[in-house]
DNA sequence: TCTGGGGTCCTAGGACCC
DNA sequence: TCTGGGGTCCTAGGACCC
């Protein structure tokens, strides 16, 4: 059996947690840039705030009911999601737990007996709960996807569940398939849950009836086959292992406010190719292409498209590498060759690609000696800069004054992670 | 006026090879 | 007038996730 650990509404949680008089009161937390709301707690949803819509849309409603609103802190976000992995690590073995996202983890009950299934899940949840404040649900079943149905379904019954729900027997299972609609799946988003609609499937145990073979042909061949099986018990998505190492890694943000001048443009791309060199570093790799892109600000009365057209452009290196110096000066071309002048912008971005291991950077008769020293100056600076949890060394051409950063009006402080913004109790 | 950021997997189709 | 068959590799784009 596998168990997926959610916790509730979590960026919400996080803040709360460090304003108790915030309990039991409707609390967001917006997207960079301060634009869409991405976590609500219950009582949010209750006033009708959407998910994901746009924070001034919803603004009339969060001023109207005096909901608490946050720009993202992913410091503190990110620091109490490790400790509540942690927990879970603990309990179950470091090597049964896979970290699925920042506030989800898949946990391998393989070797629970059936009947100690319940007490397991409830400890995993009170624990996490007392030692960290950030409150979590709980499903089990013999698949992931099983096991997110019980979840999304312990979640909606708290009362009854509280907060954990176990789906052993065949009943339970099918039970629960039948109180949950296709677009609730976990695998399922809008264009197939319409696709299904129409064909007259609008439950999740209508789906599990339809054969394999037609799952193949209609829901994007090997995954809708996968997802047919997993909703009947039949285990087709492993418990990964701790994957680290990312095949692309991006760093892209909108601007605080469009941007019509190259010199923020090249600050902005510098910037962000820092941070994903440096998020490259982390896991040990070495990239050997590099693409920037800049988006520029929709001109034209066609609102159709929420995104003007995105111009793009990749450079392969010579050989792949992890040295913000090397990758930062093909993208500042790069960034200078996409450039028109007379042109706003309200986005940029940077990728990595073909990423391997450091280790196996494919030697090279004409690389110069002088890269170890290189190597060793990006590991000091990745140090200060961690331990100061700032950019407090970046390179020049990442700008000093950084007009084009974007906006957080409403930024907690890092509660967990600065000594200057501890917690005080007076 | 204002709509995030960072990923994954899969398929189709083109280019190319023998 | 008529122009094979079978591969591989790569990229773009769609769909999904949180």
């Amino acid at each position: 059996m596998i168990a997926i650990v959610d916790c509730n509404s979590f960026y919400c949680s996080c803040e709360r947690l460090f304003k108790p008089g915030l309990q039991h009161k409707p609390v967001v937390v917006l997207s960079n840039n301060d634009g869409c709301i991405i976590s609500r707690t219950d009582e949010a949803k209750k006033l009708g705030i959407g998910m994901a819509g746009p924070y001034f849309e919803a603004r009339p409603l969060i001023e109207k009911h005096n909901v608490a609103v946050f720009s993202s802190n992913y410091n503190l976000y990110g620091d109490m999601s490790w400790r509540v992995m942690e927990v879970l690590r603990m309990i179950a073995g470091k090597d049964n737990v896979e970290v699925y996202s920042v506030d989800e983890a898949f946990v391998n009950l393989e070797h629970v007996a059936t009947d100690q299934l319940q007490a397991t899940a409830k400890l995993m949840k009170e624990t996490i709960e007392q030692w960290t404040g950030i409150a979590v649900s709980v499903g089990v079943a013999p698949t992931k996807v099983l096991a997110k149905v019980a979840n999304r379904l312990s979640k909606k019954n708290k009362a009854t569940s509280q907060g954990v729900m176990v789906l052993h027997t065949q009943e339970d299972q099918r039970e629960a398939l039948k109180k949950t609609m296709i677009d609730d799946i976990w695998g399922v988003g809008g264009a197939y849950a319409d696709k299904l609609r129409n064909m007259g499937i609008v439950t999740a145990y209508d789906l599990s009836k339809m054969p394999q073979a037609w799952g193949k042909s209609f829901m994007g061949g090997v995954v809708g086959e996968r997802l047919i099986r997993e909703l009947n018990g039949i285990q087709s998505m492993k418990m990964e292992d701790e994957l680290v190492t990312k095949k692309m890694i991006a760093t892209t943000r909108m601007f605080g406010a469009p941007v019509a001048d190259l010199k923020s443009i090249k600050e902005a791309v510098a910037t962000y190719t820092s941070r994903a060199a440096e998020k490259l570093r982390r896991q040990h790799g070495a990239a050997k292409s590099i693409s920037v892109f800049i988006v520029p600000k929709e001109q034209s009365h066609n609102s159709r498209f929420r995104h003007g057209p995105i111009i793009s452009s990749n450079t392969t290196l010579p050989m792949a590498t992890s040295l913000t110096n090397e990758l930062i000066k093909p993208a500042l071309q790069m960034a200078e060759a996409l450039f028109e002048r007379g042109r706003l912008y309200k986005k940029a971005g940077v990728m990595l690609g073909h990423i391997v291991p450091d280790s196996s950077v494919q030697g090279n008769l004409f690389v110069p000696e002088t890269k170890n020293k290189e190597t060793m100056l990006m590991g000091m600076m990745d140090n200060i800069n961690f331990s100061q949890r700032d950019d407090i060394l970046k390179f020049a051409s990442s700008g000093i004054t950084r007009n084009w950063k974007m906006q957080q009006n409403f930024h907690s402080p890092r509660y967990t992670s600065r000594w200057d913004e501890l917690f005080e109790v007076k």
